[in-house]
DNA sequence: ATGTCACAAACTTTGTGA
């Protein structure tokens, strides 16, 4: 059984590559972050034998399982999941008006959807990036990273379970091309390692791809400056797996060749195998 | 230091987010 993870940055923009990539990896199933639509386009995936979970909220976020081994008992979001309001303006707070008074909690993003895809329990999750160290979003990837934990926690049992996707976070200082580059920023810190840890230490396996190139198993590179050329990446798309999923893991590996040639994500693919 | 994308609306340009 072949299982896979992508952040594809708009399955619109990249609804070609997906497509193409489909037909040349085959998965069984594969994991979708950043489809930043509200409806899926599930037609042509369809057409090359999968069904399609989606969860979206239309310009940002969105995750997707698509499955050609069953889907079943899906989910969307977390246990206790938090939301996200952004700050009001500054030309409002300018005028200093008194804060708008704001009815119940701020609304809940398309972030996590779990399915069944035959033997195996998955969690296509997209963590919030934080933004920066001290801002409010970086506290509110800290509680969604909490309450993934609890979810994860509460399902976890016999049958094979693994939680793929955007992490937001590199594990350690190897995951990262330079760590010097990364100081005060987010995806190192270690409030957001320690989250990751939480969630490791529920019995989970962070499943260490083999890296296609220069020793480093990176998954993401900016687009800019010639990051990807120049291999400036890190490792924050991860497979994190139950003891009963990891034990099944015959390879691991980054499809960086996705990363390449015309209209790329900034992400590249990372392609489990098991047997099961 | 911040060079690229993608998206939507203030739409032939800008802001937001990554």
């Amino acid at each position: 059984m072949r299982i896979a993870t992508w952040n594809v940055n708009s399955v619109t923009a990249r609804l070609p590559r997906l497509l193409e990539w489909l037909q040349d990896s085959a998965p069984d199933a594969l994991c979708v972050q950043e489809t930043k639509v509200a409806d899926f386009p599930s037609a042509d995936v369809e057409s090359l034998g999968y069904e399609v979970a989606a969860h979206g909220d239309g310009r940002w976020n969105g995750v997707a399982i698509l499955s050609r081994v069953g889907l079943a008992d899906v989910r969307r979001g977390l246990d206790g999941e938090p939301g996200y309001a952004p700050a009001a303006s500054t030309a409002t707070a300018q005028e200093e008006l008194p804060l708008t008074t704001t009815d119940g909690p701020p609304p809940r993003e398309a972030r996590a959807l779990a399915a069944t895809c035959g033997a195996v329990r998955l969690w296509s999750v997209y963590v919030p990036n934080g933004r920066e160290p001290g801002h409010e979003h970086y506290a509110y990837k800290l509680a969604w990273l909490a309450a993934l934990r609890d979810t994860v926690a509460a399902e976890l049992g016999e049958s094979p379970l693994a939680v793929l996707g955007d992490f937001n976070v590199a594990p350690t200082d190897a995951d990262v091309w330079d760590p010097a580059a990364f100081v005060g920023s987010t995806h190192v810190t270690p409030p957001e390692r320690k989250a990751l840890e939480r969630l490791r230490a529920l019995g989970l396996t962070d499943v260490l791809p083999r890296a296609m190139k220069h020793d480093t198993p990176f998954t993401y590179w900016d687009y800019r400056a010639g990051n990807f050329h120049k291999n400036f990446g890190m490792r924050i798309d991860l497979v994190y797996a139950s003891a009963s999923f990891a034990a099944h893991v015959r390879d691991s590996y980054v499809d960086r060749d996705a990363r390449k040639g015309k209209g790329p994500s900034d992400h590249a693919p990372v392609v489990v195998d098991l047997d099961l």
